[in-house]
DNA sequence: TTCTTTATTTAGAATGATTATAATTTAATA
DNA sequence: TATTAAATTATAATCATTCTAAATAAAGAA
């Protein structure tokens, strides 16, 4: 596992590379991020996050930089139906985007970080012509520890 | 292959069956949708459709419809990350939801209706205790017809 | 059929997430 | 340090979607 800082340093690294500039703002919003890698945040909740520790920030600079991040292709975008983009890390040296698990119960998000597709993916290859460059797998379904009343879902996500 | 005709008999069955009402609103609207089985249409693409030949509906009316037919898992509210929901028809007799393939360079959404997730899900259930109920799986890459610069995107769907 | 009840529709206003604008500030480089 | 282009800020604008209140229509009863 690799740590939070070094993780910020590639980064910023990558940034800069593309020729982007290394701001503060840039910098505290990736460390939220990094700090909350399994969250699903959306950008409303980035930017509460962010200004816990950096109150002077804008609304439209956490966008900015998620689209930057998502741009640079070290956040993902996604949408889980529920109206608000969700922004989600990818691991560093992961080709494609992990699997999620949604419970119907408490709405959890669990991830699968396994590569399952691979074969499918030669299978699309071969059947319809179609080179995947990634792709996204969600399923949805229980939790048997919510079908038990034992839910999971912690209270810092939840709307 | 059902036909139109018998696929809105069946839909406005389950629609009463639930206690809902059967409208003209909502027969133009369904018809539209099964019209277009395959075209991901947005709910302004539905709603214009239907104003060709119902033109005095509204656009809240066809975003109600749509809403009730996803309560009653006739369509399916998908995300394909352009900011605009996309209402898919979920196919008669298949329990789960069919994949997608999705081109980078034309942006052309095609479907895949085989269920190649069956072993998975069994693994999910296996190794997380989680029963799926449904997934979502959609492949991101390029067809080889539009590397060769040969798209298959139709002009209707196009914004 | 006509009446009654209740759901539905309509048009327009409101909401909420996201994006654009213009003035100001800052990072990178020389 | 001075220059230049990019980034940030605060605010306004946009766009998809949902809500509201009055009018209308469907389903069932008489
Ligand atoms: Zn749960
Ligand atoms: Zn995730
Ligand atoms: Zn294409
Ligand atoms: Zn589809």
């Amino acid at each position: 596992m690799i740590s939070v800082e070094e993780q910020l340093k590639s980064m910023k690294q990558q940034m800069i590379a593309k020729g982007y500039k290394s701001t503060v703002q840039r910098e505290a919003t990736m460390r939220v991020l990094l700090e909350h890698e399994r969250d699903h945040m959306s950008a409303e909740d980035v930017y509460m996050r962010v200004k816990e520790r950096f109150p002077e920030i804008g609304l439209a600079t956490v966008y900015r930089t998620l689209e930057l991040l998502t741009d640079l292709h070290i956040v993902e975008k996604m949408n889980f139906g529920d109206g608000v983009a969700r922004f989600d890390l990818r691991s560093e040296g992961h080709m494609h985007m992990h699997h999620h698990m949604i419970c119907s119960i408490c709405g959890e998000v669990e991830e699968i970080q396994d590569d399952w597709l691979t074969e499918l993916e030669q299978r699309v290859q071969r059947e319809y012509g179609f080179d995947v460059s990634d792709h996204r797998l969600d399923f949805i379904g229980t939790f048997s520890s919510c079908k038990h009343g034992d839910c999971r879902r912690h209270c810092e996500t939840a709307s």
